[in-house]
RNA sequence: GGGUAGGUACCGAAGUGGCCAAACGGGGCGGACUGUAAAUCCGCUGGCUUACGCCUUCGUUGGUUCGAAUCCAACCCUGCCCA
């Protein structure tokens, strides 16, 4: 393949090059190439929101190129202020530790182990003289940094921002120095990250790297980007029940944005959206499990959701005890050995009283009323959860 | 360092001695409807209680009072202006 067509593939699905007239030319060198990503390594889970880059990236070592992870274990005590009104958590280096060895073992589910180099930040930035520091510092304007919008956002609401936050994109930079990086992979929102990269890079003498953006990939809620804190992601460790349900019950139009991030092609209309949505569910489940898994998982999906029979349905197994005599206690039990759910007697009972908790597909009506379980029995807690008696 | 405005439940935001577990909005959850979609409508949303009610909560710690989110004191934190 010439690096003509190399580039034209790359940049499928890509948000912004900066330029794809440099990267062609780098394509055309002949050797491979450094692509650098970023990992801050805040939290253990990785999700289809990560795969967008790591996809991406596996697509560049198929063309013979090198992967390089930089663990961000120093950048990581900051917290990359990038798309966030609020200041991060500081993490202790023990869990920035933990985390990223998870991550690098999620990663290899995408790339290819041989093509990746590994690299942590704290190598160079540990014992990094403050003289040092200082001289990075100066190259890089306040106005530069406080031309941002997750930066002027804060300044306009009045949110604090802390001096050691305005370091992290410096650090990002100093990063891509280090490790000579020709590409540097990253979201949209690490466009100026990234660009700083390419500024240091400069004045070392080095060539620049290439700013390679994807879009970011939106959370179920479909407003915010998927993130674990939002609670609106699907892990790639998930099980295929979990996966396909939580991408079945995304909306028709957050289904469109998901075709082309996460398959790699647009959403055909002349699909009907409950096709389409299966479609999508079961390929990604497919991608992370098997074809045979994500089959059984939609398999199960349609008999539970759609033809609502529960009692076909692999149910955790739930053993009441003389304690959860009484509705409430039982359902709190259920929550709590069923799915490791800790709910409060006033939430079971609310949910008793509204209709959620069924029993053998008798909706309950009222927690006063007195139940005898049998052996075999669904007890429906709600929507998406129920077990079985054992 | 000086001045000033603030810190209320998941978030935003009212409340300025008892009627405050705390208005309202968002979010979340449940129900109806459906394609576990969207939109819409209804209900719930600190803990214990069938309920009456009780307990914990309004930056922290003390105090005044029969009674404090509300008053006083000290302290911690943040924004803005000035230096």
């Amino acid at each position: 393949m010439d690096s003509v067509e190399a580039c034209a593939r790359l940049q499928i699905g890509a948000a912004q090059i900066i330029s794809a007239a440099e990267l062609r030319a780098k394509l055309s060198l002949g050797r491979p190439l450094r692509v650098k990503l970023g990992v801050d390594p805040t939290s253990s889970d990785l999700h289809l929101g990560h795969t967008i880059l790591l996809q991406k990236l596996r697509q560049f070592q198929l063309l013979g190129h090198e992967a390089i992870l930089i663990i961000g274990d120093f950048t990581a005590m900051i917290g990359d202020p990038s798309g966030r009104s609020a200041t991060r958590p500081q993490l202790t280096h023990e869990q920035v530790l933990a985390h990223a060895e998870s991550y690098r073992e999620q990663a290899f589910q995408i790339l290819d182990p041989a093509r990746t180099r590994t690299v942590f930040n704290g190598e160079w930035f540990a014992p990094m003289p403050f003289a040092e520091v200082m001289r990075l510092n100066s190259r890089v304007t306040l106005q530069q940094l406080l031309q941002r919008d997750d930066f002027k956002a804060r300044i306009a609401s009045e949110q604090p921002i802390g001096a050691h936050e305005i370091q992290y994109p410096i650090m990002q930079g100093w990063d891509s120095v280090q490790v000579q990086a020709d590409v540097e992979l990253g979201g949209t929102d690490q466009l100026f990250n990234i660009l700083v990269g390419r500024d240091l890079q400069k004045e070392e003498g080095q060539p620049q790297q290439v700013v390679f953006l994807m879009p970011i990939l939106e959370g179920l809620d479909g407003v915010q980007k998927m993130s674990k804190s939002l609670s609106n992601y699907v892990g790639i460790k998930e099980s295929p029940n979990e996966m396909l349900g939580k991408l079945m019950s995304i909306s028709d139009e957050l289904m469109g944005r998901y075709y082309p991030l996460l398959l790699g092609r647009e959403l055909s209309s002349d699909l009907h959206p409950m096709e389409a949505k299966k479609q999508l569910a079961r390929e990604i489940v497919a991608t992370y499990h098997s074809a045979s898994e994500a089959d059984r998982a939609l398999e199960e999906w349609q008999s539970r959701f759609s033809e609502k029979r529960l009692d076909q349905a692999s149910l955790p197994e739930f053993a009441p005890s003389a304690e959860t005599r009484d509705i409430v206690s039982l359902v709190v039990a259920a929550y709590r050995d069923g799915f490791g759910l800790t709910r409060s007697r006033g939430d079971a009972r609310r949910l008793v009283e509204q209709g959620s908790v069924q029993l053998a597909g008798v909706k309950i009506r009222s927690a006063a009323e007195t139940l005898t379980p049998k052996s075999g029995n669904v007890l429906r807690l709600d929507k998406t959860r129920a077990v079985r008696i054992k």
